[in-house]
DNA sequence: AAACTGCAAACTGTCAACAGTTGGCAGTTC
DNA sequence: GAACTGCCAACTGTTGACAGTTTGCAGTTT
């Protein structure tokens, strides 16, 4: 460990600290630092082979992002979630994604829907081979449809919200999950959006994600309703 | 300009990067620094007594924030919207505020209803003897409703959001705008809300927001509907 | 043995200096 | 006089070192 390591390379964007906060979001999301483990400045520095301050610019963003809680005199964490966090990010996620139904069913053109349409086959095509990996295939499906509702502000909150849950998720191993179910669903959302009817669209949705979470609360061994149960394998902020 | 003028103290928060946050928020947002305009890191530095460190870690967050865009190799602007963004940051609202209607709907205790009334009649009679400052009162009423709704991230998107819009009206010379007629649509919603009809509730919202978009509009002299203008005073980011 | 005290190592917060980039200005050319 | 070129000042990006805090451990006490 004496040497820059880099065994992953930063990218090419303009600064290190921007290149640092990109790197360190995907280390985050995809497990390398594991959920509730503290970052040490000094050793991850020495990995990407720059100096701390540039990493602590790009910890401060991730932090504002909502995937890593910084604590005075302690450290940068990668954040967990307790299941009321849980909730409460599906239901920032409907607020968000339920507008984003609204407007898309005003404003989205009939490519924008073919388009959608595409995403699903090719992600059904996929299932058929093997079921793993569909999970960001989900995603990608939603926050394109927040983009046909064309609103940048609205993109990135469902952006950062999007980031939390999948940090979330990757608290617990990943299974095959509902994948068909959910491709199915988004099926049916596009035939909707195809006719405009906002009532029966933004219904869809609703159900949709409510099922969504109710699986993301199973997959994470979390109980589908009752108390709060604070998580306890990081602390909270000061 | 030799010694730490610090005319805005920092706060006894635990780091300077926190409270230079804080102190840095309150000048972009009362326009002591003005949109468009660009942070000279060492002086900002100096005048707070601080180094460029702590300071740059602090531009990261109020930049995820939304209030500063900061450009590589050439700075932080204190960030200004175009008519386009302030329709966004509307939409977005509207997205929050409506589903925090929603569920404020079904949580909300008369207790906190009767809060929401008494911080109307609080307002009410201050703009009876100056009809100024009514416009940050406008914004602790929806922030307050919000917070019945029980949901911190939503909280936190929310408050975001609304930072953002208070700056874009800070763009313009304040008028004392449309104070009288938006308590008394806050009013009508509390009322509403205690009937504990959602549809009515979500729709009188939509409203309000509707009104508060026209008028924000209004007062920064932009149109109310029509082509994209974008604004000019600062770059957009890279 | 359990609890308390004090030290030491590890780490974060901050600083001051160095390096690289940008933007403008003077001088030159056409 | 307008456009171009090259330099210089100002500022941002980055670094390595220093200072203060936290945490865990060793030693002591009860």
């Amino acid at each position: 460990m004496s040497e820059p390591v880099r065994s992953r390379s930063l990218p090419r964007n303009n600064t290190f600290s921007q290149a640092t906060e990109t790197v360190l979001r995907e280390m985050v999301l995809d497990g390398t630092i594991a959920p509730g483990a503290r970052l040490n400045e000094v050793s991850i520095a020495a990995q990407l082979g720059i100096s701390r301050g540039p990493l602590r610019e790009a910890i401060q963003r991730l932090s504002s992002e909502g995937l890593l809680t910084v604590i005075s005199h302690r450290g940068a964490f990668v954040r967990t979630f307790s299941r009321q966090d849980i909730v409460e990010l599906y239901e920032l996620r409907c607020a968000l994604e339920l507008h984003a139904v609204r407007l898309a069913c005003e404003r989205a053109t009939d490519e924008d829907l073919d388009e959608l349409d595409a995403m699903l086959s090719d992600t059904e095509s996929r299932i058929r081979e093997s079921s793993a990996h569909a999970y960001p295939q989900e995603l990608d499906f939603h926050l394109r449809l927040v983009l046909v509702a064309g609103n940048q502000a609205l993109m990135r909150a469902a952006q950062d919200v999007q980031r939390q849950l999948a940090l979330a998720r990757s608290m617990s191993a990943k299974r095959p999950m509902r994948a068909r179910a959910a491709v199915i669903e988004h099926a049916d959302l596009v035939a909707v959006l195809r006719s405009r009817d906002v009532e029966q669209a933004t219904l869809m949705m609703s159900r949709h994600l409510d099922h969504s979470m109710h699986s993301a609360l199973s997959v994470l061994g979390l109980p589908q309703d009752g108390a709060t149960e604070e998580s306890d394998t990081a602390p909270d902020s000061e």
